[in-house]
DNA sequence: CGTACGTTTGATCTTTCTCAATAATGGTGG
DNA sequence: CCACCATTATTGAGAAAGATCAAACGTACG
């Protein structure tokens, strides 16, 4: 566990930063926040289902997601989180939380003392909205994910995480934009799209023989972009990212992509 | 349009009280902002994808949901709203609305200028607080409609609906705790849980056959609660509800019900 | 009384699940 | 380096849940 490693939470300020404006100071006053960090291993919890929270995690490495688990013992995974993604902003506020935050990979988390959130919301009205802000994105992409489960059919619901996922994590410049190393396996694709790991299977396997995706191992690259996004039905408006992504994907943006960023200007 | 209609806003302050105690000049604040009331006919839209929302409507009377709508051109469901509701803190940070919002019945609706939102935030934390509160108690419930949809059959699918509609409905007193008049039909049902109609009228059917509903038209009643919570694997965590449901429905309330308040005590 | 809308029912077809077995893959200890 | 183990990926065959298509039946309402 190490205090207040300078640096740690430049993912954060980018993250925010998507969405909002932050002033130098703001991004400042969110930097030096006091934290401590430490190494979570792959499958280790953050967070259970009726825990009280006390301290707001922030992803700096590594992959987690939000699940809950039904009486049944079947698992809905609800978002993926990448870093610089608060993990908790969801149930700072409530008594008891709701859901399960899980490592998917192994990773490191900095946790910052609720009670200097508080402080810094007090005093810096930017970051504060900046704050709320990324948690309605957050929710957002709760209800794209509901309308993926509940409405499309198998290729087009794994091809909309795949397409997801590579957009936030390019958006937050954690991508070459080529390739994207998935931070789970079939098991957990499943669980995440409601289906089954021997039916996600075979759907990645279709997809691969279309030329629509290209696999090694867990390393996953997109030969024809905009086809996928196409297939996928993945319109990245609910994102709600205020430029768009990357310069460079930016030029070879989707059609859809385009348009959000010429509407968003 | 009526202007300034006293007493339109109790059913906001029942509503934010269930999650966070509000004093009483909280609640005088909240019952004296400014508002124009509009009765909003069936299927009328509140709000639309791409809308930037200037006013933030709350639901007085009626029904209403939310709901997105794919390129293939069908629709999910993603929440229901009943009297009470702030039907828009979702979109009011976000520069464009990603979802839509439609009545599902006549109802009206209190449109509050953003403006006066804030206001009331700046002088009032624990209003403020409580907006908070209760839209994560709404992304709570995206999370658990995700579940349902993802992972439920649709058996349980449908009754975990009834059970979370009934509870919400008993929680703000808008019920005698017998019979719940659902404000849709069964393609609505079908577009909130993922299924087609005519799957949604076989498991109601089968549901009436089992003795587990009675149905009058769209008027239900639940002959047996308990076993119904059980089937649809419903536990009302995620609701955050402060103090259960209303005193008639804690005497008689389901096993998880009465779990649930002896640990909020 | 006819029209529109919603419900109900039957027959058939598809998608996805389940069960089961086999093949890769990566890591471990010897 | 190799044998062994656990995990994950892949494939096949059969079953099941739910979708689709089509028609009939009610019921409210103009």
């Amino acid at each position: 566990m190490t205090p207040f490693q300078p640096g740690a939470l430049d993912a954060l300020v980018r993250n925010l930063s998507r969405h909002s404006e932050l002033s130098n100071e703001d991004e400042a006053a969110i930097l030096s926040l006091p934290h401590t960090l430490r190494t979570f291993e792959e499958k280790s919890f953050l967070l259970r289902e009726g825990d009280h929270p006390t301290v707001c995690p922030i992803l700096i490495r590594g992959y987690a997601c939000r699940h809950k688990v039904t009486g049944g013992g079947s698992r809905q995974i609800l978002s993926l989180n990448i870093p610089g993604d608060a993990l908790d902003f969801q149930n700072l506020l409530v008594e008891e939380a709701d859901h399960n935050i899980q490592m998917l990979t192994r990773g490191e988390v900095a946790k910052i003392p609720v009670l200097e959130i508080s402080r810094l919301i007090e005093a810096r009205p930017a970051v504060a909205q900046a704050i709320m802000v990324a948690t309605m994105v957050e929710s957002a992409m709760f209800r794209e994910w509901t309308v993926s489960v509940g409405r499309r059919d198998a290729r087009s619901r794994i091809a909309h995480l795949l397409c997801e996922f590579a957009y936030r994590v390019d958006s937050r410049g954690l991508s070459d934009g080529e390739t994207y190393e998935l931070p789970m396996n079939q098991e957990e694709l499943g669980d995440a799209t409601g289906l089954t790991a021997v039916h996600v299977n075979r759907v990645l396997k279709r997809l691969e023989a279309e030329g629509l995706i290209a696999r090694n191992r867990r390393a996953i690259s997109f030969p024809d972009r905009e086809c996928l996004a196409e297939l996928a039905d993945f319109t990245p408006r609910y994102l709600h990212v205020r430029d768009g992504v990357s310069p460079r994907l930016r030029r070879a943006a989707l059609p859809s992509v385009r348009d959000f960023v010429a509407a968003a200007c």
